[in-house]
DNA sequence: CTAGGGTTAG
């Protein structure tokens, strides 16, 4: 008795099951309709399911699958099908979602068959289209189409076209903001949709600028919007933002949901605030593998490998199963905080005590563990008995390990190496150039730099931000953006001058320029962060803490000479670089010089 | 039957 009870529905699911894998296995339109001839002959004549995955596997195949699907679908001879008209069709766009699959043919169809959109139409077929590669040809077809048939003012197709146009970016994205202009009725989900499309596309200026209006406007934000909001903190580095954020959700009735205490932790600590990250979660009443690896990673960033390394114990012991993300906080944990023999147990305890197959990542980090601590032969031991192939970036971890703990041999070799395998990437060959720079070698040096400008390739600009009382600003090296530049470049010269009195020495090694060491020391002045340091002097109280956030790692003299600025102007200073953070205090990093 | 979203080596 108690088996037929539970069988029965269990067995329907099976079949469903059964026939969508059926229908999605299909290669071909014959072999597709071999497979709803099957469907059918088990009774599935009015399984909508079935039949919208159909249309859907149809779809997949190409428009002209997809025309005969529907042309069978809707023939007198399939009815009562189609009684269903747009809601099958409705339905299976529905189904196309979130799969990259494109939605248009099925909708094309619609219109051919004379089946007329509806209010639940233009969502589905709005959703689907942001999740394809290129979305805004489609997106701004479906928006002519939506105004034609008088859906254009509907909320929900407005925030779906928002949410469709940013996702193309670049010029999707002055669309999106003329759709969201025109929106009569915003709602968070209206705001999300275009902060989301900011932040995705790298204006998470524009996306928190929006997310100020949208409460000067009296519009409260949910917890999506702050999530948004808090991934644009982390791009910007902007801490003063991330905490309002952290006390309004505090204060304010926002459900601490689980992802959103998760985007919390993550948000706190890539801004500089680990303590407020580690508050937050141990706060947390409900936390998973994502919530432990966000603080395991922000504290890895912060150089607290030890503590990165107990709480990955705690997680453990508390029952939370590692998974390979995890796996990868905490082995960089170990990297940045020097504890080779912790990574070299947790690299093993993978395969022993978890099963896993390391992936190139995890084999990354242990190449930055064996390179940061300066065991250079050792890294390169690593990288030759590894049973993957090794990628550019384990290669490029070796290579800054070779010009830091200066094995120019090894590293100029290897970089050739690199070039050999990535030839049309411009950086490569700057570092080769810093070898040759390095070891003196002018002549093969200029030659690279020729090479260069001939094929156009470049450096990535290095640039530094930086945030005042709210407020975000640029530097780049050179400064012409910068309408103070004048002001600034006075303070540059006047650091430059006290630090030489405190006893600092520029380095020069890492200067591609061959010219005479006072044009290069000159040089380095220029270095982004240093223009960022110094107008934040002018700009701040004597003991205020500076922040900045480059987009590249800190080069050696910024490094040593910020080290001294923290000491001579008695100033806090934290840096927060590509992948970590540097707080420079008393003319020490917490760094410790490992970066 | 409708909309916006989270951790990942350098």
């Amino acid at each position: 008795m108690q088996n037929l009870i539970s069988s029965a529905p269990s067995r329907r699911r099976c079949t469903e099951q059964r026939c969508i894998s059926l229908l999605q296995s299909a290669t071909s339109l014959p072999r597709l309709l071999q497979a709803l001839a099957f469907l059918l002959k088990c009774g599935n004549q009015s399984n909508l399911l079935v039949l919208t995955r159909f249309a859907a596997a149809a779809a997949i195949l190409g428009p002209g699958a997809a025309a005969a699907a529907a042309t069978l679908l809707f023939s007198p001879s399939f009815s009562p099908l189609h009684l269903y008209d747009s809601f099958l069709l409705n339905t299976s766009l529905q189904s196309l979602s979130p799969s990259p699959l494109h939605p248009l043919p099925i909708f094309s169809l619609m219109l051919r068959l004379q089946l007329p959109p509806n209010h639940f139409t233009f969502p589905f077929l709005l959703k689907a289209i942001s999740a394809t590669p290129s979305p805004l040809a489609s997106a701004s077809l479906v928006h002519c189409s939506a105004l034609r048939f008088g859906f254009a003012g509907d909320s929900f197709v407005q925030n779906t076209l928002i949410h469709a146009y940013a996702s193309a970016g670049g010029a999707g994205l002055e669309s999106a903001r003329k759709v969201f202009g025109e929106s009569p009725k915003t709602s968070p989900i209206t705001f999300s949709a275009m902060i989301g499309g900011y932040v995705l596309h790298g204006r998470s200026n524009d996306a928190i600028v929006l997310f100020r209006q949208m409460q000067y406007a009296g519009i409260q934000p949910d917890y999506v919007t702050i999530m948004t909001a808090l991934s644009a903190c982390i791009d910007l580095g902007a801490l003063d933002l991330a905490q309002w954020i952290s006390s309004f959700v505090a204060k304010e009735n926002i459900p601490k949901t689980l992802c959103l205490c998760n985007a919390l932790v993550d948000a706190l600590a890539k801004c500089g605030d680990v303590d407020g990250a580690l508050e937050v979660f141990d706060q947390m009443l409900e936390r998973n593998i994502i919530s432990w690896t966000s603080v395991i990673d922000g504290l890895a960033m912060h150089s607290r490998g030890m503590e990165a390394v107990r709480m990955f114990e705690t997680m453990k012991a508390s029952g939370v199963k590692p998974d390979a993300v995890a796996f990868i906080g905490v082995l960089k944990a170990c990297s940045h905080g020097c504890l080779v023999s912790d990574g070299r147990h947790y690299f093993a305890s993978m395969t022993t005590e978890f099963g896993f197959e390391p992936r190139i990542e995890h084999y990354g980090c242990m190449v930055d563990l064996f390179s940061r601590a300066g065991m250079v032969e050792e890294a390169m031991e690593f990288v030759r008995a590894m049973p993957i192939k090794p990628n550019p970036v384990v290669w490029r971890t070796l290579i800054a390990a070779c010009r830091i703990h200066g094995n120019l041999q090894l590293g100029e070799n290897v970089t050739k190496r690199l070039i050999k395998e990535e030839p049309l990437y411009g950086s490569n060959y700057v570092l080769l150039s810093n070898f040759y720079a390095l070891s003196k070698r002018w002549e093969k040096k200029w030659e690279i730099r020729y090479t260069m400008g001939q094929q156009e390739m470049c450096k990535v600009p290095g640039f530094s931000m930086l945030e005042l009382n709210g407020e975000i600003y640029d530097f780049v090296a050179g400064g012409e953006k910068l309408s103070r530049h004048q002001e600034i470049y006075e303070m540059v010269e006047e650091i430059a001058k006290k630090l030489k009195r405190a006893g600092y020495v520029p380095t020069t090694s890492e200067m591609l320029l061959d010219i005479d060491d006072e044009d290069k020391e000159d040089a380095l002045h220029w270095h982004s962060e240093k223009l960022a340091i110094a107008f934040a002097l002018l700009k701040t109280l004597p003991g205020t803490r500076i922040r900045i956030l480059k987009n590249l790692r800190v080069c050696g003299d910024c490094h040593s000479a910020t080290k001294f600025i923290s000491k001579v102007y008695q100033r806090e200073i934290v840096v927060r670089d590509r992948s970590r953070f540097h707080c420079f205090k008393d003319g020490a990093c917490s760094c410790k010089d490992f970066w």
